[in-house]
DNA sequence: CATTAAATATCGTCC
DNA sequence: GGACGATGTTTAATG
């Protein structure tokens, strides 16, 4: 594969929605919400049918430089070396410059089918579920009142009553840290105004960080250990076994 | 390409460090921090040298699935379907199995290499520094004593005095929401305790949300307009120009 | 190793 | 389309 076999193969625009994937010795220049630049090196280039691109550096998790659909994608060959363009056509407003130096392996794929819907558990939104269902856990008295109650100041995960007291819930399914903690104070300061109430305020998460539980008990508030890998959940797939 | 010729090519294991692209129809299930499932579909895998594993869709940003590095890397050819099963070495723990049904494309590259390095500019971190050599530009008298001050509560981006009264400013490159705000207040209020006078907070950003702007100024915090791209800053690679 | 905050964050959902 | 919060966020900087 060399750099005439690219131009040749690669769409003049990439309307007739192909998978690419293209293995490039290239430079970058990307500028949008920031601006980028990228000297020679190889990396792997990935051109989706809903025009998507993706460009990896052969380290890392993160794309080294990306544009999200939907972008307008064009290939000059009138130059020496070729010069894939890019831009979004949505705010943000975006482009991306890939200049090709050598291609170093390239395929298109006409029709990649993929109707596999992805299957995620053990979020926060089923540690939310769970806890509405078993509000014993959260504390021995609690009643639920609300799911998810709206507020000014934003959503408080889980809103009741511990006694005749009021009782606010923030939920977190990693460990909590500063910012947690303060979303909580901010929830439990809004409604003590709003009810000119005192308002017993609780987080729950597997664990929380040093200085924030400090700060979350000087301010009267409840750390609440809880871990939702020990918590039996339906398996992901549970739903399509239903049919079985 | 067939699953035979998959079998004779992908490595036992990925300790050779080859960077792997391939394109399969195949089913995913991920344990670790949450858990997913998904069924057949074809998609793009790729395995970098480091050990990365990144799985996408035909379409969007984000990969469907992916394994961070450091990760083991084995596949296991002796049932009916390659198995290729992936954990991760290091907190957190995590875990997928990516049953192979049928291979599409596969490509394997000894010696990818990039040297380039990204240079990313126009980002927060040019905001601070920009306006630390110009501080007119927060505000006609401000004078900066400290950029990114530590405090108990978090990282003050630019502190300093206007006239005889202390001034801290949180700068924010993107639209500023009710986060800022409230980090704002956090160190304002931080600063007020410690110094035990009265502290003018400035947000800068290129713009605010309505909420968030309205609890700002009834904390009687103030809000000026920014805009990173109305700036001139050295261009990406102008580090690199220096030396030419 | 933990903590903290930025990010071209992306994504979903509600309004 | 804006606003808001979760994310298997990842990444980088710092103590």
């Amino acid at each position: 594969m060399n750099i005439r076999t690219f131009t040749e193969r690669f769409p003049k625009d990439l309307s007739d929605h192909k998978t690419i994937v293209c293995v490039a010795k290239c430079e970058i220049d990307y500028e949008g919400r920031s601006r980028s630049q990228i000297g020679e090196g190889d990396r792997i280039l990935l051109f989706k049918p809903d025009s998507t691109i993706i460009i990896h550096s052969p380290k890392g998790f993160k794309p080294v430089n990306w544009m999200s659909s939907p972008t307008d994608t064009t290939v000059d060959l009138s130059g020496e070396n070729p010069v894939i363009f890019s831009e979004r056509t949505v705010k943000p407003f975006e482009k991306i410059r890939i200049t090709i130096l050598d291609i170093i392996s390239y395929s298109g794929f006409d029709s990649l089918l993929d109707r596999g819907k992805l299957d995620l558990t053990h979020t926060e939104h089923d540690m939310r579920d769970y806890l509405a269902d078993n509000p014993h856990e959260v504390h021995r008295r609690f009643r639920l009142k609300k799911k998810e109650k709206k507020t000014k100041v934003g959503l408080i995960d889980l809103y009741g009553k511990l006694g005749d007291r009021y009782c606010i819930v923030e939920l977190k399914s990693v460990r909590a840290g500063l910012p947690a903690v303060l979303q909580l104070k901010r929830y439990r300061d809004h409604m003590q105004e709003e009810l000119n109430l005192d308002v017993h305020a609780i987080l729950m998460a597997p664990s929380c960080s040093k200085n924030p539980l400090e700060i979350l008990k000087k301010e009267g508030m409840e750390f609440k250990k809880f871990n939702l890998k020990k918590i039996k959940l339906p398996e992901p797939g549970s739903n399509l076994n239903q049919w079985l």
